[in-house]
DNA sequence: ATATTTGCTAACCATATGGTTAAACCATCT
DNA sequence: AGATGGTTTAACCATATGGTTAGCAAATAT
């Protein structure tokens, strides 16, 4: 019997969970607080999802299948590198901006439990490196590109993509940027990042 | 009445919870299993550190006072732009090495609780770009570097050199490489970053 | 030698927390 | 109307957890 209110009251819970675990993780979040702010009964939560821990993991499964597809485009798509970069960078730091609890959530739980994305590695969808590695290599023999191995191009471009939002506090420290300039600092990076990897691999 | 004995009890529980913090983070931990590492009583770490929160403290302070000094390599030294982050990319992928834990570490517990970096911020050695930013400038204007904010630049090298230790599992799983891989690939971003990042900045 | 301070432990405490239960509620079907 | 079955709640439970206390042990001071 799936009436309205019915799912209303499931993606209610999700929705309350997916905020309270993406801010304080797995073990910093209380099913209490889920509950609140669900504006339900704690009884509910077990009710739907058994447990914290199948509760955790349908929200990080939710959040790394909005993460997976962003990636895909960079690895599937056919258009050059640089214009995968170019498109890519300017796309995930859009994305990641709405979504800026994102990044860090999923790494930080892959951390405390590495075998989790031996879950997520079965979901079709899941990010593969296979089409890019060719690609690159066709690039380079074509001198394109500089010598460089798609695994440590396809890091870079991770890095440089994500790691201004996982390490925001201490950034921010660093440069002394309130949140205004950190915002201005991030929206400048949706050309400069792509600006900055081609300038280093493409071939002149 | 600091005998030896005493010291090292100080010591050993310092280093158990450093130990349980780096691995499980602040909510993860337990004050037991913190003693039963450093092979004494509860009450012993309240005896020595009162709270916990005065002990999780007294680990990140010197995590992160382990840190600083790297960062100043960079910051401080007088040699140019780019022998910096040749000798930064170096230096800090080794001395990382060796200390695997500590930079998701300090990212996920600045994320839990941003207000944390501000006591940080008084101590003295913490990095300060101003010397940095002056020196970019500097050559940008002789024309040796191409046009770049020193920030950008910054957190650049930043992400290049931390986020494969941050992002390990996930980047692990994109690649399908097991642990002798990774710690190879690793090795070869010893100098590859440095050539990345140059490539893209200087001048030709 | 004795008193005193410091280091340490076992037992205990209050509370928080994930989870369960029994009963109420409410819509739908007969 | 009354039975049926999914949904929701208040109250409850067992355990884990950070923290405390009272007293012992060992070193230091007198």
């Amino acid at each position: 019997m799936k009436t309205n209110k019915d799912e209303n009251t499931e993606e209610q819970i999700l929705n309350a969970a997916k905020n309270v675990f993406q801010v304080k993780g797995m073990d910093g979040a209380r099913m209490q607080e889920i509950a609140d702010k669900a504006g339900i009964n704690k009884a509910m939560l077990h009710y739907y999802y058994r447990s914290k821990q199948l509760l955790f993991e349908a929200v990080f499964k939710t959040a790394f299948s909005l993460l997976a597809p962003q990636l895909n485009t960079i690895l599937n798509d056919d258009s050059s590198i640089e214009d995968k970069i170019r498109n890519f960078t300017s796309n995930y730091i859009t994305f990641i901006s709405k979504h800026p609890y994102l990044p860090n959530f999923i790494i930080q739980e892959l951390n405390r439990n590495p075998d989790f994305i031996l879950k997520m590695k079965n979901n079709l969808g899941f990010p593969n490196l296979e089409k890019f590695k060719k690609q690159v290599k066709t690039e380079v023999e074509k001198g394109i590109l500089k010598p460089i191995s798609a695994e440590q191009l396809f890091i870079n471009i991770l890095a440089l993509n994500i790691f201004p939002f996982v390490a925001r506090p201490l950034i921010m420290a660093f440069t002394n940027t309130n949140d205004k300039a950190y915002k201005q600092l991030i929206e400048n990076r949706k050309t400069e990042v792509a600006d900055f990897i081609i300038n280093s691999i493409k071939n002149t």
